[in-house]
DNA sequence: TTATGATTCAAACGAACGTATGAATCATAA
DNA sequence: TTATGATTCATACGTTCGTTTGAATCATAA
């Protein structure tokens, strides 16, 4: 037979989904693709987790949960070392940003798979998606965006939030758009300088995301009345 | 019977599509939708413009080849005012980007709809789309890249392509995103913020992505030997 | 060995998809 | 008015989709 051991069915299924999830989206992704490729029977994603949109939470929770855990005890770390005082904006974009992109290093914990995944998803139109997603990320978002109101007493809040808006974007599509980019820009990168290298990317993405938020603040007329 | 009138049935699908394809993405609407949607037999679209690949195709035709002709003549004034000298980074990056962001500003011209479709679309997973954008781009891309690299000297090519991408980044995600970002960060920014608001947005979004083209270069390690 | 619950299997279901067809209807000009 | 080509129409085709089903097979413990 095949070299199915059926206890890492599930395992194998997650795996995977979320490549071809990364690759091809939610809805361009097929049942048959999924168990095909895993080796095993057609039923097995729906014995095993219920729906194909069950599949696709579990794919990110099983990645998620370290995740957002890991965020919040890093940012724990630096308010504990701040004692009281703002956490230094650089220190928190790193603390958010830098965590996603260093997991990525990690292969036991979806690498490059996983993070192009999440880049790719943050613009899936599927309604379900999104709303999974922003009840996965809420607890997370309202600890950063304290954390960045206080370290950035004299910006109005909406900048703030609107940056980190701007941020958000730049990450998800340098980390997403592999192939995208590589059409877009014709990608005559060197080699060594691929997004697959995580070494460059990470610098350079954070670099310039830091860079967004020292930026001045654009000078706006004032709003206009509602009427 | 209904308002037809079967002279504008192209024009009317492809509002309609235009529309559909940004709320729900390609894979996610269907014909019937599409057509129920513009009041036309099913048939229609295959009839004029024959197939959903197609159908898409056009729809960014229509916006895309004022898009890029627009840039061209904005960069081609540039250039002339400039007179022989580089333009400056900064009237590059507006001359790309406020070019597209300005843009939604003509509902003649596909108003915050298209505007959003582009940024959605840039992440798209269909293997077609991707493909089609990017032959339509690379020339006026090139030209860009052209027009930065002689404008920034003294910062490595290579810098400059992925500062580019970074941008690009924000800035898809920044129009596609409303749903998603409001989704992601709660959204408690005030009303008139919103990203309806066109002039809310530009000045920002302008503002970030310059400053993070300013941002000092990252200290990279050496390029690791390739083995 | 046998009983039991978990898992895997082949096969089928109804629904929705993009597309094709040929007749009906329309606008236009001879 | 009639002939002609363009367009619209209702309907159906063949695929593919996610899901379900009931039997077969497996692992485990009595």
């Amino acid at each position: 037979m095949t070299d199915n051991r059926h206890g890492d069915t599930r395992e194998r299924i997650l795996d995977v989904a979320e490549r071809l999830f990364m690759e091809f989206g939610y809805d361009g992704t097929s049942m048959r693709q999924i168990t095909g490729e895993a080796n095993v029977n057609l039923a097995a994603v729906n014995y095993h987790f219920g729906s194909k949109e069950a599949l696709m939470q579990e794919v990110f929770r099983r990645r998620l949960d370290w995740l957002n855990e890991e965020r919040m005890r890093v940012l724990d770390r630096l308010e504990a070392e701040a004692g009281g005082k703002p956490v230094k904006p650089s220190l928190i974009v790193d603390a958010f940003f830098g965590t996603l992109l260093r997991m990525a290093e990690d292969e036991g914990r979806g690498g490059m798979t996983f993070l192009r995944l999440i880049g790719r998803t943050l613009t899936e139109p599927s309604e379900f998606i999104r709303a999974f997603l922003a009840h996965e990320y809420k607890t997370v978002m309202d600890r950063y965006k304290e954390a960045l109101f206080r370290a950035l007493p004299d910006v109005p809040k909406a900048e703030i939030v609107w940056r980190f808006h701007f941020m958000l974007g730049a990450t998800s599509y340098a980390i997403a758009g592999t192939d995208a980019l590589r059409l877009v820009t014709d990608w005559q990168i060197e080699e060594e300088d691929s997004v697959d290298r995580l070494d460059r990317l990470v610098p350079r993405l954070m670099s310039f995301i830091l860079g967004g938020l020292r930026a001045p603040l654009a000078q706006l007329d004032p709003p206009a009345v509602n009427d």
